[in-house]
DNA sequence: CGCGTGGTTGACCGATATCAACACTTGTGG
DNA sequence: CCACAAGTGTTGATATCGGTCAACCACGCG
């Protein structure tokens, strides 16, 4: 009943919704669930994809305690997922881009334990987790690359905490803009021009720092000719420097 | 050939390793892998899993680089897991106890990803990761429980970034002493008497904080009799009001 | 046009890190 | 047995990074 709300209802988009998703035809496959599969697996995979469905900017895929029925790969479009404690604190956890699942820390509990919230009108193909699990069984090449990518997933988060808890501010948010980098480049998009999709709000809460520092870190950067920004649309000028930033290797005094 | 460094060499220690575990034995059956199996499928479990191997106190289970060849179990003993980054910062990412799963952040590149080392002497199930995909194949609910376990590893880190992210060092170390109680409490151990097996510094950098933020929280939580402590061992005086701090609906001020 | 939202910049503050001294325990070797 | 060193933990003084508060700007929208 709540994702109710999330969907759009006119006409146009409905239509979309009720097409099948093909992995076969689209352009994430090879970096999707159906990496790595031959094209007879592909079709299996095909068959129990559910629907496609949309979901306007600002909008949920899934709140917390929404019961876990689907896993949810990014066509197009880019989410924001997130904690929220007793306390009402926030943590955002990940941005995730075309290509990327979500929804899989849900499986322990067949509830969703975070917040999933798309930064622009996005698509997903959803995944009914009861039919892939069947189809595990058949698929084993299947299974495999999934159980990788619940692997990467805990890496990319033990990488976070790594992040949040040793390193300096302006380190860490070279880590992000390195990651994001190499994230667009991964999907031929290029690795020194692109739009941030978040808010510098978002950027903060992310690399747990504030909307402020955000601010003063994107004007230092500028000032050193690290890059340029106009509004969210960043140019990296010196990847290199960056990436020595980004590993610790470099550092740039506090107010140079 | 770096394992075999850390392996103890004398007779009886050699001798315990030749022994297979067995699952249906083991007290830990109940929180581990084998959870809700039925005991047929308990013992094709197993006859797949592999050799227990002792590891002595402050010595790697595996290193970061290590080929990824085995899932481990925890029969007893504690563990901590940490990731090195290129300028040799350090994050201590999780500590694990007995029935918890170790690796399972390798699967995806086939080697492993961080350290994991005994905070004392410590024993393992080694269970061969290809034996037990082969498996999967043949005991849906044994794919269905890793799953879970899985998930709930997510899960966990997530909390942590909520943790590094947000919380101020009193609520995070509040937390840490909820988490620990409640884990003990699972293995039927007291939640209010525990020995912390890990050193301040450990906790710090789990935390990140420092081992003087530790000692000194130790020192106020002692003060406002929340709990007391004699070298690692601790007693929990108060622990309505440390899950209160833990969640954030309750602080303490700064210097009280 | 005014208003709201998002972003930038400056001044100041405070939580926690850093630095330093010291206490206690453990292990080692004479 | 003691002397000594190394490791671990505690406590105090001070420094600093990033948070907080506040003013202001730019843009989009009704």
């Amino acid at each position: 009943m709540i994702q109710a709300i999330s969907l759009p209802t006119d006409d146009k988009l409905l239509n979309v919704q009720t097409l099948k998703a093909s992995c076969a035809a689209c352009s994430m496959h090879q970096l999707c669930l159906p990496m790595g599969l031959a094209d007879a697996d592909i079709d299996r995979l095909d068959k129990i994809i559910g629907r496609r469905r949309r979901v306007a900017r600002d909008e949920p895929l899934y709140r917390k305690g929404d019961p876990f029925r689907n896993l949810y790969a990014v066509r197009f479009g880019h989410f924001k997922t997130y904690q929220v404690n007793a306390a009402g604190e926030t943590q955002i956890t990940g941005f995730q881009m075309a290509g990327e699942l979500l929804g899989m820390d849900a499986i322990s509990s067949e509830c969703h334990h975070c917040d999933a919230v798309a930064l622009e009108d996005s698509e997903v193909c959803e995944i009914p987790f009861g039919n892939l699990e069947e189809l595990f069984g058949q698929v084993p090449t299947l299974l495999r690359h999934f159980h990788r990518m619940m692997s990467n997933e805990i890496t990319r988060e033990q990488n976070a905490m790594l992040l949040l808890g040793n390193m300096r501010a302006e380190q860490r948010f070279a880590v992000f803009l390195v990651n994001k980098s190499a994230r667009y480049a991964a999907r031929g998009y290029s690795p020194t021009q692109f739009a941030l999709r978040m808010s510098r709000e978002d950027i903060g809460n992310y690399l747990g720092l504030t909307i402020e520092s955000i601010s003063r870190l994107l004007s230092r950067f500028k000032k050193m000719g690290l890059l340029t920004i106009d509004k969210r649309e960043v140019t990296l000028l010196d990847p290199a420097r960056l990436k020595a930033l980004a590993a610790g290797t470099e550092q740039c005094s506090p107010m140079a």
